[in-house]
DNA sequence: TCTGGGGTCCTCGGGCCC
DNA sequence: TCTGGGGCCCGAGGACCC
């Protein structure tokens, strides 16, 4: 298989270009950026189409923001201060206090993220969606795919995600989707990067570990403590070393991984397995103290989950909780019940019994509901095995099942 | 001045059934 | 009747990703 890896880059302010800019905090939306330009600055009417024209002095800065909050995403800019994603907007302020501050607007990306995926399904319509800015993409069967080694196909997609949403993309092409999403790290931003099989040891082995996805900061610590810390230096090892040190499933995948070896499909269609809500509170609430605001916010957070499974058509009969107390260890809990549901009285209840399983003598950070083992809402049941002929009856069954 | 929200997949132990 | 094993489900936790 030929695999492309694209990653659409956001820069919708092209004022900021070449700025330490940020994304991150608390959830807001551009209208309200909107709101402020027209309450602050009436000389003139703000609409959303005028997003190009806020001055540069207007945007808040990180070093004004209070509360809890990571970063989302930072700009190149930004990163060459040492911010990254994930990072505590406190700690980013202090390595770059005028690095501009931009609301997270999911909603708005959502819409992007439409756009960006709608035009490559036009194109190459063997398309795995891995969020909400990345795909990866079969493009062997696309017409024209092959010629010069896939960089014609790359130039279009990206001139035409472009033109029609005016976000540039990074594009990997590899002959599978571990190389090509490592392959779309080399160009960034707007990029284009081909990775053959034979530049394996040459342009991957170099890289550190935690380059390959599937390694994250676990993996790697563990991975440096033997000595390892390139993927060449994975590479050299056995892979039976690597099963005795991190288990059949994992050390085997480790040791194919190094040597670029992925045969995953593109997969373009799956449906989710569980949908949640969580909420860390903008200060750590005590069960029994802040009882009522907890209260409140559980019964909230069961409601919001009732209305993602209605309004996308699922039910789901695992029912579960979520904490995180202060000193950040998480504790999950949940209960399978025997009917589908998307009610969210009915989730509110069950929850409310998984609650009662854990100690709640520490206060609590963060509070979330999941409903899991979904189905369609519409979908007829599939309850029922399959009646087995009788040859195929195990020798406990065949007696009181047969008469049937 | 730490550390979001929404997911997936894997592992492991326990209980149950045959 | 007792014991053991395999398969499956469930629940909890962990790692990882965007």
């Amino acid at each position: 298989m030929d695999a492309f890896y694209a990653s659409v880059e956001w820069l919708r302010y092209p004022q900021l270009k070449g700025l330490p800019v940020v994304i991150g905090g608390a959830r807001r939306r551009e209208d309200e950026l909107i709101e402020r330009l027209n309450a602050e600055r009436p000389e003139r009417t703000w609409t959303p189409a005028d997003l190009a024209d806020i001055p540069v002095d207007f945007f808040p800065r990180l070093q004004d923001y209070v509360g809890r909050g990571v970063i989302t995403t930072a700009s190149y800019a930004a990163r060459a201060f040492g911010i990254g994603s994930a990072m505590g907007l406190m700690k980013a302020a202090r390595l770059c206090p005028q690095a501009i501050l931009l609301p997270v607007d999911f909603a708005e990306y959502r819409k992007y993220s439409r756009a960006f995926k709608q035009v490559i399904l036009e194109i190459a319509p063997v398309m795995e969606d891995r969020g909400i800015d990345e795909v990866y993409i079969d493009f062997s069967h696309v017409p024209g795919g092959q010629r010069e080694g896939g960089r014609v196909l790359a130039r279009l997609l990206q001139k035409s995600i472009l033109d029609a949403t005016g976000l540039t993309c990074s594009v990997g092409v590899a002959p599978n989707k571990l190389l090509a999403k490592m392959a779309s790290e080399f160009n960034k931003p707007n990029g284009i990067s081909i990775v053959h099989e034979g530049d394996v040891q040459t342009l991957i082995w170099p890289l550190p570990c935690r380059k390959i996805n599937g390694i994250g900061p676990k993996t790697d610590a563990r991975l440096q403590e033997h000595g390892i810390h390139s993927i060449g230096e994975l590479a050299a090892r056995e892979a039976p070393w690597l099963i005795e040190h991190f288990g059949p499933s994992h050390g085997a995948w480790l040791h194919q991984a190094a040597w670029g070896r992925d045969e995953r499909p593109v997969v373009t269609e799956s449906e989710p397995v569980s949908m949640s809500r969580e909420t860390t509170f903008e200060r750590d609430l005590h069960a029994v103290r802040d009882r009522a605001e907890l209260g409140a916010i559980f019964t909230e957070l069961a409601e919001q989950v009732a209305a993602d499974l209605q309004r996308k058509g699922y039910v789901g009969k695992t029912i579960g909780i979520k904490l995180r107390f202060d000193d950040f260890k998480i504790a999950t809990r949940d209960q399978t019940v025997p009917e589908y549901t998307s009610d969210a009285r009915r989730i509110r209840q069950v929850a409310g019994q998984c609650l009662k399983r854990v100690d709640l003598s520490r206060r609590l950070r963060l509070l979330g509901v999941r409903v899991g083992s979904l189905r369609q809402a519409g979908e007829p049941l599939h309850e029922q095995p399959e009646a087995p002929d009788g040859e195929s009856l195990s020798l406990f069954e065949a007696q009181s099942t047969s008469a049937e």
